[in-house]
RNA sequence: CGGGGUGUGGCGCAGCCCGGUAGCGCGCUUCGUUCGGGACGAAGAGGUCGUAGGUUCAAAUCCUAUCACCCCGACCA
């Protein structure tokens, strides 16, 4: 192609919008335009390497069985009232005014409306279906460019199986085909476990990218490859201490004491010998969990816990409930569900709140004072903590999710009615799975892995182009003719070459353009190294250079172009 | 949704505090010179100063409302 007849409207300063790296390439490399926040138009050059990915995933969908699927992203609002997911999914569904009818933010239930309709035996399960398609999402707040959009492009697949067993055979089908796309993308992710949400199911992991960009927080121990979303993530901690002699309970005044750090200090006591408390509300009741000294209570691991959401109390609620405000409230004298973290398993001589502000009680004992008392694991993760699997410290990070597959179960299959008859003629729920892709996000996460200071690197995987060539100065004839000859016997070669065959464009320009748009493999035809019979080949990964005789150029690129 | 910030030519910005009719760099057009790492000179084109009210003889500038966008947080199948 041509440069001189394409649209890659290249930016030499960085637009003030954009801050994170494949942003602002992005932006720069004319691959994408803003439309509104969150909203994105693709540019030719940005939409090739779209199609260039999908066309990945599409191979590696369909070596699995998969089967290529155009659904709708206007959906009844009928067939997601009957799962619940109007409800669920709240304002991030996009409503339309006119007619009762929504924008898809992914396709469980049309997936399982069109299973429901067709396959009723068992002979005919299990199946791979799949889409590359526009999911709309109204997020509150679209950032970081493609990553977080209000409409994004997803590759959304769904299993159907007769048995949890077969399931697990789909789900494993779909984790390989997905460690050979992002592999086959050459984007450096790992797997973590991962909660399931309001998703609904069982297991489900997440193909993540270690990024500050990145919305998830992850812990992960290098030395052993565990991986876990902070959301569900265990590590080892040292339990309180469980003292021979239990002291009798006794009332401290504690002035202006609020947090655990101010009444340690206070006290002068180790904030393990503390117990925090707070109380969410759960079905409308109230409960307390207690938590040692700073540990942060772990929504997710307590809505699992619990099976349900929860939320904080409101700080006029805490005053009803238990007589005080946050910073003084306990467990003793607390009437309702108290839930506590294992790291408090039967801890005696602890502190905590007294229900009363400006005062808190010494000598709790766990086991004696708190009746009904249930435990769980309720702590988040931090950084520096020992790996329950092999001891050593987990890191935790951001990371991007490229990726999350599902064991959904029969959430969607009974909640629509999708059902089979299996060999015995018994009516059974298809057991379904859920696979979602970002597309964008692998662009851009690929992109935050591979640039510099100049511009995009791609990979001989993944790239827009396999040769940019440039005539650097075309107002002479020999740069030219010989320029024009290279095109289009490297055309014939069957490569597929941007020619920046600009005329009124400095030397300067184009190659500053070419380290932007970032083709692995450039080659240079200027009046320099014409005149010694010689082209130049440029690395963009590496900037190697070297000057071959023009009759070696061909030998020469079969090397280095992969 | 809470906090902070920004809206001035295609892009990046100054001007606003202290009101007087809009400027700089890049880009764009034309001509000439230059020609291997974002050239130089000359001449040009291009702006309802986000929008709507208000104050004033006079508003980019002051006041009110509103919209959009960015950042931090909350939220996030």
């Amino acid at each position: 192609m041509k440069f001189s007849k394409s649209f890659i409207p290249t930016l030499k300063e960085v637009p003030a919008d954009a801050v994170i790296p494949s942003h602002i390439l992005m932006l720069r490399a004319g691959m994408t335009r803003m439309l509104s926040a969150g909203i994105y138009s693709f540019l030719p050059l940005g939409y090739k390497m779209i199609k260039k990915i999908t066309k990945i995933i599409r191979e590696e969908m369909d070596a699995i069985g998969g089967q290529e699927f155009h659904l709708p992203a206007l959906n009844p609002k009928e067939i997601w009232e009957q799962t619940g997911r109007v409800e669920a999914f709240g304002d991030t569904m996009f409503h339309v005014k006119n007619r009762d009818l929504v924008l898809a933010p992914t396709h469980e239930e049309i997936m399982t409306y069109h299973v429901k309709g067709e396959i009723k035996s068992y002979k005919e399960l299990p199946q791979i279906w799949y889409q590359i398609q526009t999911k709309f999402r109204n997020e509150a707040r679209p950032r970081s460019g493609v990553i977080r959009g209000r409409q994004f492009l997803m590759k959304d697949a769904y299993s159907f199986d007769t048995s949890f067993e077969n399931l697990d055979k789909s789900y494993q089908a779909h984790y390989e085909a997905y460690r050979k796309i992002f592999d086959r993308c050459g984007i450096k992710y790992f797997v973590v476990g991962a909660s399931s949400g309001a998703m609904g199911g069982s297991k489900s992991e997440e193909f993540m990218v270690k990024s500050d960009a990145g919305e998830d927080t992850v812990a992960y121990c290098e030395k052993c490859g565990y991986a876990a979303n902070i959301e569900v993530a265990t590590s080892l901690v040292e339990p309180v201490k469980r003292y021979e002699e239990s002291k009798e309970i006794y009332e401290i005044h504690t002035p202006n004491v609020k947090s655990i750090d101010e009444l340690c200090e206070f006290l002068n006591i180790d904030e393990r010998e503390t117990a925090k408390s707070r109380v969410y509300i759960f079905n409308d009741k109230p409960f307390m969990i207690l938590m040692n000294g700073n540990d942060e209570v772990n929504e997710t691991k307590l809505e699992n816990y619990l099976g349900g959401a929860v939320r904080p109390a409101h700080p006029d609620e805490l005053k009803e409930i238990t007589g005080a405000d946050a910073g003084s409230i306990g467990p003793i004298g607390f009437s309702g569900r108290i839930i506590a973290d294992n790291r408090l398993k039967d801890g005696n001589n602890l502190y905590s709140g007294a229900n009363k502000n400006d005062y808190h009680i010494g000598g709790i004992d766990l086991k004696r004072d708190v009746k009904n008392i249930e435990y769980a694991d309720l702590r988040t993760v931090q950084k520096g903590e020992t790996c329950t699997r092999c001891g050593a410290e987990l890191d935790v990070f951001k990371a991007i999710e490229l990726g999350h597959i599902f064991k959904l179960g029969t959430k969607y299959s009974e909640a629509l009615g999708a059902t089979f008859l299996d060999e015995n003629g018994k009516e059974k729920p298809i057991v379904m799975g859920s696979y979602g892709i970002g597309v964008e996000r692998v662009l851009a996460c690929y992109i935050e892995q591979n640039y510099d200071e100049k511009g995009i690197i791609w990979d001989e995987r993944l790239k827009p182009f396999d040769i940019h060539l440039l005539g650097l100065n075309m107002k002479k004839e020999i740069v030219a003719e010989t320029a024009e000859k290279i095109y289009s016997e490297l055309k014939e070669k069957g490569y597929d070459v941007l020619f920046d065959d600009r005329i009124s464009v400095q030397a300067g320009v184009k190659f500053n353009d070419a380290d932007l748009i970032g083709v692995p493999v450039h080659v240079v035809v200027g009046e320099r190294g014409l005149k010694e019979g010689k082209i130049e080949i440029k690395l963009r990964r590496t900037g190697e250079r070297f000057s071959v005789e023009l009759d070696n150029l061909y030998e020469k690129l079969k090397e280095v172009v992969k």
